[in-house]
DNA sequence: AGCACGCCGACT
DNA sequence: GTCGGCGTGCTC
């Protein structure tokens, strides 16, 4: 037992403690100051952690306190309010602290990239201010009066040199050279940007205005919004006319958008009307521009910082309002690493702890979000009209049992497709597969080509002469015959490339773009793309999921879904609404501007219930149903779950650690176990993989079981054997 | 997580 | 006889 007061120091790594230090030695008296950076001795090693607080005395024995080394902050880089929303998370995820806070900050920053920016300063010098007074140097009075000058104006930056006369760069040199001039670091305050009070954009539909005035009634406490704004209804500029309201108050909006959400476009709309006060922070940044983005917001230049998922971290000065736009995105859940949290959740927590009102807004609202709107935690706002005169598209099934197939493409649709592209308009055909083939298939011996590492086969790259795995990347030459038999083998299946290459064939004067991970490469690839299809140089897109996300095609008129099957058998509870959630955000694609559009669904399975469902009750129907169907089987959000997924380079090593976890726990009544299974690929990238799912209806009583459980498997010896992660409300089953 | 220390197989 | 495998333990 130590009397000396030490600072508690949280650090990133798996460790459910913080360690204690003494305060640094040059800061004696120094009142700790929680959420700042220190550099620590760490065994052998020097780290960085952050402070969380301070104690009175300490468990570790004196003589093993060493000293904290550095405080490399003078103010907080999380706040109080954001330590307690990350200890908040840290809790109810069940993650070590370190990480969550982690997880907080810009790679940078955890490195020990200063909080501000810095500039370089010149300053004098005490030698200089000594020759300075005894009249030095005599033999050079432009340095001299340099030396002056840098000495009233106590120092200056590189951009300020050049005023200070002609030669100022080569005397400054001189000076520094003799020892009188140095050059420090200074940290960087921006101008304050004033509240902007924009013009209001865009006159509001009723709705919109209805929407904008419920929200912006109370602007000054916790509120948890459903946009529900079926697509082309405007929900951007509900935002937009909400963020001026909260930037006339003085006060700054968080604006959160899927991985893929974050385009140009809606960019460019916040961008126009908010000029200057507008930070990103988003995955597709550099290091170097996240800090960046990150020091915006941290030090109240921007008053909109609009980013992906760990952007709900961000440290938003005098935060007035948050907005999640598509919260039925699945990107907002992460699902790598360590600390898997839902930025959307943890959106509304964190409007609930600042008091400000939280918006979720989506065309197809996650069936929870729903749940919770039906449930009055949520107010619903509606935005059941498109802005333009555009009428809803209408849906129809066609029956791949009954009608020829061309490459997977069926005789009424290209029919469809004909009639369309006769009438000037435009055509979008969505399949949810790259490559031209899923499967390379011997026609002779049935042999298939197979991915070496994963579960699973390779797709079929003809331009490119590849086979690749979509699942590891692997990537091997397209083989001439079979490796087993030497006869001749065939692609079979269809994938976006191939689809291309049969709609040139069917169409070969109609212009045609891709838009998939294969077709684009970077950001202005999809740009370019969207923008052939808007100028109308290009008139059908063929498309993966990628189409259905933020992009807007005003002249589409058709659109074509090639394969809906893939999720109507799933044993994910949640492939029905992932299914309908593809269906509709696709179909929202049709007849944006004045042109009706029609949206063809094809099936092997017209009388499947769900399809049905979807199309005569429309999505919120679907929903409803969907969920009378959770609570039967006792899903959630009527039970909540929680997973530990883990993978090892044998099958026997992942079930091994699962199977120990389980045997340890003592499951009080209402909490289940599952499992342990492998995952349904088991094999990816060279590791199997496996779950153990616990379920419980009271949330309360699982979180108290995850409490204790996952401190003790995480002793287990067979952990170390396994890479392993708890899931807490898990987007995925497998 | 790192990074040590510590005991058992194929090599200069 | 050593170099090095990863199993176990510790870091204030």
């Amino acid at each position: 037992m130590s009397r000396a007061a030490v600072w508690r120091v949280v650090l990133d790594m798996p460790l459910r403690r913080p360690f204690d230090y003494l305060p640094p030695q040059d800061a004696s008296g120094k009142p700790v100051r929680p959420g700042v950076r220190v550099r620590v001795p760490f065994g052998r090693q020097r780290l960085i952690g952050l402070v969380t607080g301070e104690a009175a005395s300490s468990d570790i024995a004196p003589e093993r306190l060493k000293p904290i080394l550095e405080v490399l902050d003078a103010e907080p880089v999380l706040d109080a309010a954001m330590l307690a929303l990350l200890m908040w998370a840290a809790e109810y995820y069940h993650h070590p602290l370190g990480e969550v806070l982690a997880a907080a900050l810009p790679k940078a920053l955890r490195l020990g990239a200063p909080a501000s920016a810095m500039r370089k300063v010149w300053v004098v010098s005490e030698e200089g201010r000594a020759a300075l007074l005894s009249g030095e140097p005599r033999r050079a009075p432009q340095q001299r009066a340099l030396l002056q000058q840098l000495f009233e104006r106590k120092g200056c930056s590189a951009e300020e040199l050049g005023a200070l006369g002609p030669n100022a760069r080569a005397h400054l040199r001189s000076l520094v050279h003799r020892g009188w001039v140095a050059a420090i670091d200074e940290p960087l305050i921006p101008a304050a940007v004033p509240a902007q009070t924009q013009a209001q954009g865009f006159a509001l539909n009723a709705e919109q205005h209805a929407a904008v005035a419920t929200i912006s009634a109370s602007l000054q406490s916790f509120g948890a919004y459903l946009l529900h704004g079926i697509t082309g209804s405007g929900k951007t500029e509900v935002y937009l006319h909400l963020v001026a309201r909260v930037l006339a108050q003085g006060r700054a909006a968080l604006i959160l958008v899927p991985e893929i959400g974050l385009t140009p476009q809606l960019v460019g709309r916040f961008r126009e009307r908010f000029a200057a006060s507008l930070a990103l922070l988003h995955s597709g940044l550099t290091d170097g521009e996240r800090l960046d983005g990150w020091r915006q917001a941290f030090t109240g230049h921007a008053r909109i910082v609009l980013g992906t998922r760990s952007a709900v971290f961000a440290p938003v000065r005098a935060l007035g309002l948050i907005v999640v736009d598509e919260e039925h995105d699945a990107s907002f859940k992460q699902h790598e690493g360590g600390f898997r949290y839902s930025a959307r959740d943890l959106a509304v927590v964190r409007a609930q702890r600042a008091a400000v009102p939280v918006v979720l807004g989506s065309a197809t609202p996650a069936f929870e979000t729903l749940y919770n709107a039906a449930a009055g935690r949520y107010q619903r706002l509606s935005l059941p009209r498109r802005t333009a005169q555009a009428q809803a598209p209408r849906l129809g099934l066609i029956d791949l049992r009954v009608n020829a197939v061309q490459a997977g493409i069926s005789t009424p649709s290209i029919d469809a497709i004909r009639r369309h592209l006769n009438a000037a308009g435009q055509v979008l055909v969505f399949l949810n597969r790259r490559g031209y083939a899923p499967t390379l298939l011997c026609t002779a011996c049935g042999w298939t080509a197979a991915c070496e590492e994963c579960d699973a086969r390779l797709t079929v790259h003809q331009a490119a002469g590849r086979l690749r795995c979509h699942h590891c990347g692997a990537d091997a030459p397209l083989p001439e015959c079979c490796p087993q038999c030497g006869f001749a083998l065939r692609p079979v299946g269809q994938g976006t490339q191939r689809i291309e290459e049969k709609l040139e064939e069917l169409f070969p004067d109609v212009p045609r773009v891709r838009l998939d991970r294969d077709a684009v490469r970077g950001r202005g690839d999809i740009e370019a793309a969207v923008q052939r299809m808007v100028s109308g140089d290009a008139r059908i897109l063929i498309g993966t999921q990628m189409v259905t996300k933020g992009h807007d095609f005003p002249n589409v008129t058709l659109v074509v879904v090639l394969n809906a099957d893939r999720g109507l058998f799933s044993t994910d509870f949640r492939a029905p609404e992932r299914l309908a959630q593809t269906i509709v955000q696709v179909a929202g694609r049709a007849g944006r501007g004045d042109k009706p559009g029609e949206v063809l669904i094809q099936t092997e399975f017209p009388d499947h219930p769900l399809l049905r469902s979807l199309l005569a009750a429309g999505y919120d129907g679907f929903a409803r149903t969907a969920l009378i169907e959770r609570e039967q089987a006792r899903w959630p959000p009527f039970s909540r779950l929680a997973a530990v997924r883990d993978s090892a380079k044998s099958a026997a090593a992942a079930l091994a650690f699962l199977t120990d976890a389980r045997h340890l726990a003592r499951l009080p009544p209402k909490v289940r176990l599952f499992g342990p299974v492998p995952a349904a690929m088991a094999k990816r990238a060279g590791r199997y993989h496996a779950q153990l799912l616990i379920e419980s209806s009271d949330r309360g009583a699982l979180h108290r079981f995850l409490d204790s459980w996952v401190s003790q498997i995480e002793q287990l010896p067979s952990s170390r054997r396994v890479r392993w992660a708890l899931d807490v409300d898990p987007l995925e089953l497998f």
